[in-house]
RNA sequence: GCCGGAGUGGCGGAAUGGUAUACGCGAACGACUCAAAAUCGUUUGUCGAAAGGCGUGAGGGUUCGAGUCCCUCCUCCGGCACCA
């Protein structure tokens, strides 16, 4: 047979696996359980591409695999029918998107059954059923029981030409995806879910779960903590107080000027204020700013703007100083309390903004360098501090610096410095040092620079260690002319001109590339860390210390802030879970009663948005018109759906008891399936889905939301982990064969269907498989599928005769084999686990015919890669159980090992020869063998040393001898 | 700018600090064929007639031995970004 007939095959097992449910998973607790779960497929209306296919895949080897290890496999599909595209793909169509979601499902069932997946179908479930929906309402009253759900006044993504609100996915540079629209911000009241309050568990817990890191990482990020200080600004002649947030107390004596976000409340009140003097003014610029395009204000390099509250003063905590107030959309109005102390000397930022606005910036930090790599201080010495000024003389006549060469054996390379006399002013010192050290006389300062440095090392020429705080004076030379200088400097050091470009290697001093920093930057300011200067009692003191002295003495307190905000919850359009909540004049805000539960979206005529922003439910007066659940009086029901995240949020818990009409998913179900199969390894981390693959796309706010959800149910008592996932993988993407991204808009898809058609659905799973390692986007080659189709067909050629004994070479590679493929499968390295696959087949093939005993365990590992051709070959060869039934096979750790190994044998680390040894032979035997086989080049030379690697290879050390 | 990840033949890629380029694709040659396709066989990093050099983005280091570990740099990809 020199083809197979893979459509016969397939279609034969489909069938068989189709009518018999063939992968049911049981709630069976006396069975060892794994969850598999992979992300939602995305129904859009283009169907799924070879992209997709890969994560069905990967999981579908490791759930078949897995089954032959007597492990009771739950591996269940379901359908997302809130994915954007879906409505974006009803709108352009004009399809009602209820009829889209099912043509898509129904489509995607035919495409994902064509591949062979052993999906469990028993436990299909779809995030638009009136049951699904019902849950998804349900959890969102509990959170809003506990308070956790609130509607608030929230700025929103608004696209002026569609008139409508913008889900942050459907924004893409600050435009709108469909019409390429700026987007504007726009004040609306939506429901939001607290998910800050969950911040710091949410960060935490991740160190009990095993994701990958990049998803770890960005999950991080993402909630991005950061530890600072809340300081309360006094108002002069005014009671009101502005609260800052800051990661930098220590500079709080350099915050010459506040800054509000054009969002803060407190702005309208001190507008009010008597004092104030400018109120239309920063009314207009409030205004501007928040209807500016979000593009506008992020964008890089953007000018800062901004407007004083002329009249109103704020009181620095720490100095009393009296400081401006201004407003500014370089704060944020959504991060830490929408207010700054504003620190120009020590922040690019307000450096920025206060060059514009000539707002005086104070220097409060100086940095520090200890540790010189060319003369530490000595620990044991004590440590001298002195006044010093370090200063950079540049000639404009050919742009070089002065620098001086100490001679002697340490070559340090440096500028003029020196210390300060007592009383000296600081110029004056300079030039006296520049005059002593060089003999240059004609000096004039150059910039005005108050920049101070603390350098620690140890001084060699005078023995001592020095703690010295150089100050840094500019000068230019305005001619030549030099005295002669002293004969004992002379002897010390010579003075040398460098080029601009020379100093890049030049300087031996640890501060040297600082001070390249402020010699090309005119604007250079210090935003590290140091030790504290004109800040009163704290001068001298470093940062670290001074964080929680000052904040302290200000009477702030230490926070933590995150950059998560809470989460918009709401969304003005047709398709979503509508938000069960009831609004009565008289009783507020209602929840729906849970025995009223679902709220079912209504037949609508036009799903399309309205026109003044609100879902398209507002228009159905019928369906908003309802009566108040509290006091049966007339009422309105909510109009804003869910996102598309609510659904998605907690699916994993519907499929352990998808039918479930009394609660989203019984207790027992989801104890047996979430709860580790072996509580052992460590306490508290373990529980949830055994292992969830899915696309990177989803990695942030998916996962960070279905953690939130998921977190919150456990604090119920709902479900029995505090995480939802114990594992999280990720798929590389399938790029196109120019590698660019898939999309049907591009054209450029490979569609699954094709080839299961050309060249069959084995050969497509594997070449899947095979295209490279897992985790990283890879190339679409449509050539390759070729070679797994080859393959497949001599794995159906393979003559098999029971007379056949089994050779020894041939066995140890058998059991190198099912070790290799059992344990390449579980770390999802498919790719060599198949390549170690097509190395035996092609030894089985060097023989005339293989025993039953390789063929059989040859098909049992190949079966969860190709399980069509796999299974027919089984059937053919007599067996009547089916093949996915059959244990897995188990490498026998004795027969691992051949009776000879391949030695290498290396002189000086390069290879002169190989040869075979006995397996786990004496190293001196293997020794002498390798002497022998290399002897020509070891003739006349003396071996100092013999590497014995077991197995692997003999290194000889020759000594140099006259080469 | 910050945080991740990656740079290996013509291509996709493999390699617990131990013979770099497994496995597959492609290509060349040969066999079969009237012929082609398919299939099978041989060859396939590079310089060299050979011996032997040289080769994993660049440069240093550790080591008997480095694609792998350490330092510096370059390039590409992904994420975040006025986050105080």
């Amino acid at each position: 047979m020199k083809s197979y007939d893979h459509k016969k095959i397939e279609k034969k097992w489909q069938e068989r696996w189709d009518t018999e449910s063939a992968y049911r998973a049981e709630d069976d607790s006396s069975k060892p359980k794994d969850y598999l779960l992979i992300e939602f497929p995305y129904p859009s209306g283009d169907g799924l591409h070879v992209g997709h296919v890969r994560s069905y895949t990967a999981m579908d080897v490791i759930a078949r695999k897995r089954r032959a290890q007597g492990r009771n496999v739950l591996y269940p599909i379901g359908w997302d029918a809130f994915g954007l595209p879906t409505e974006n793909y009803a709108l352009k169509t004009g399809k009602d998107p209820r009829i889209v979601t099912k043509e898509n499902s129904d489509n995607f069932r035919r495409q994902i059954k064509s591949l062979g997946l052993s999906f469990d179908w028993s436990r299909e479930i779809n995030t638009t059923d009136p049951s699904y929906y019902k849950w998804t309402q349900w959890i969102f009253l509990q959170l809003y029981k506990k308070g956790l759900a609130y509607k608030a006044k929230t700025l929103i993504n608004w696209c002026p030409k569609d008139k409508i609100g913008l889900a942050n996915e459907e924004v893409i540079d600050g435009k709108c995806e469909r019409c390429g629209t700026l987007v504007v911000k726009r004040e609306k009241e939506q429901w939001m879910m607290a998910i800050t309050k969950y911040a710091q568990r949410l960060y935490d817990d991740l160190d009990l779960v095993d994701y990958i890191e990049r998803a770890k990482t960005q999950q991080r990020n993402w909630i991005g903590p950061s530890e600072g200080a809340e300081i309360e600004f006094a108002i002069k002649d005014s009671k009101e107080k502005i609260k800052v947030f800051t990661t930098r107390p220590d500079t709080l004596y350099g915050a010459t000027y506040l800054v509000l976000a054009p969002e803060h409340r407190i702005i309208a009140t001190l507008c009010a204020s008597q004092t104030c003097t400018n109120r239309t003014e920063v009314d207009g610029y409030v205004k501007s700013a928040l209807n500016l395009a979000e593009i506008e204000r992020t964008i890089e390099g953007k000018e800062k703007t901004g407007v004083e509250l002329k009249g109103v003063k704020a009181i620095n905590p720490a100095s009393k100083e009296e400081i401006p107030i201004y407003v500014a959309d370089y704060v944020l109005g959504g991060y830490g309390t929408g207010a700054i102390m504003a620190v120009p000397a020590h922040d690019e930022r307000d450096y920025a903004f206060a060059k514009k606005f000539n707002i005086p910036m104070k220097r409060v930090i100086e940095p520090i360098f200890r540790d010189s790599p060319t003369s530490p201080a000595k620990p044991d010495l004590p440590m001298e501090k002195r006044d010093a000024v370090c200063v950079i003389v540049r000639d404009p006549a050919d742009n070089a610096y002065l620098c001086i060469q100490w001679k002697g054996d340490d070559h340090m390379h440096g500028l003029v410095t020196g210390g300060i006399e007592a009383g000296e002013d600081l110029v004056e010192a300079a030039k006296r040092e520049v005059a002593e050290e060089t003999g240059y006389k004609n000096l004039r300062r150059s910039r005005d620079s108050d920049f101070a440095v603390h350098s620690l090392f140890f001084h060699r020429k005078k023995m001592i260690n020095r703690w010295a705080r150089f100050r840094y004076v500019f000068l230019e030379l305005e001619n030549e002319e030099r005295n002669l200088v002293d004969e004992k400097e002379a002897a010390l050091h010579e003075v040398v001109w460098k080029r601009r470009d020379e100093l890049n290697n030049f300087f031996s001093v640890i501060e040297g590339e600082f001070i390249l920093n402020f010699i090309d930057n005119p604007d250079y300011i210090y935003t590290g860390e140091g030790i504290l200067a004109n800040s009163g009692e704290f001068d001298g003191l470093d940062s670290q210390d001074a964080k929680k002295k000052i904040t302290k003495f200000v009477g702030g307190k230490i926070v933590t802030t995150f950059k998560l905000r809470d989460w918009v919850f709401s969304r003005q359009r047709y398709w979503g879970e509508p938000i069960p909540m009831i609004y009565c004049e008289k009783d507020g805000w209602v929840a729906v009663p849970e025995d009223q539960l679902p709220v079912l979206l209504p037949e609508v005529e036009k799903y399309q948005p309205t026109d003044t922003g609100e879902s398209p439910l507002a228009n159905i007066h019928e369906w908003v018109n309802t009566i108040c659940p509290t006091c049966g009086g007339s009422a309105k029901r909510e109009t804003d759906v869910m996102p598309n995240w609510a659904g998605s949020s907690w699916y994993y818990l519907r499929y352990t008891d998808p039918s479930n009409d009394k609660e989203f998913a019984a207790q027992e179900n989801l104890k047996y399936w979430l709860t580790p199969a072996s509580p052992s390894r460590s306490s508290k981390s373990e529980g949830g889905v055994d292992w969830y693959n899915g696309g990177m796309e989803h990695t942030v706010l998916h996962l960070l939301y279905s953690r939130f959800w998921h977190k919150f149910l456990f604090d119920q008592g709902l479900v029995p982990t505090p995480e939802p996932y114990m594992k999280r993988t990720s798929h590389g993407l399938i790029l196109a064969e120019d590698g660019s991204k898939m999309s049907k808009s591009k054209g450029n898809t490979v569609s699954p269907d094709v080839l299961v058609e050309n060249v069959g659905a084995d050969a497509l799973r594997l070449y899947e498989m095979f295209l490279g390692p897992f985790d990283q986007p890879v190339s679409w080659n449509s050539n390759g599928v070729v070679g797994m189709r080859r393959f497949l067909e001599r794995v159906a050629d393979l003559a098999v005769n029971d007379e056949t004994k089994l050779e020894p070479a041939l066995e140890t590679l058998l059991h190198q084999t099912i070790k290799k493929v059992t344990e390449d499968i579980e770390n999802l390295k498919l790719n060599t686990a198949l390549s170690s696959l097509m190395i035996l087949l092609n030894e089985c093939e060097k023989t005339d015919s293989i025993s039953t005993e390789v063929h059989e365990t040859f098909l049992k590992l190949l079966a969860p890669f190709a399980p069509h051709l796999t299974h027919e070959l089984w059937e053919q060869s007599g067996h009547d159980t089916e093949l996915r039934l059959e244990p897995w096979p188990v490498a026998d750790e004795r027969k691992l090992k051949g009776t000879t190994a391949h030695i290498a044998i290396q002189i000086n680390g390069k290879t002169r020869g190989e040869m075979e040894a006995p397996i786990d032979a004496d190293k001196t035997v293997v020794e002498n063998l390798a002497r022998e086989a290399v002897a020509k080049y070891l003739e006349g030379k003396t071996v100092s040393r013999v590497i014995v690697v077991p197995n692997r290879l003999v290194n000889f050390v020759l000594t140099d001898t006259n080469s």
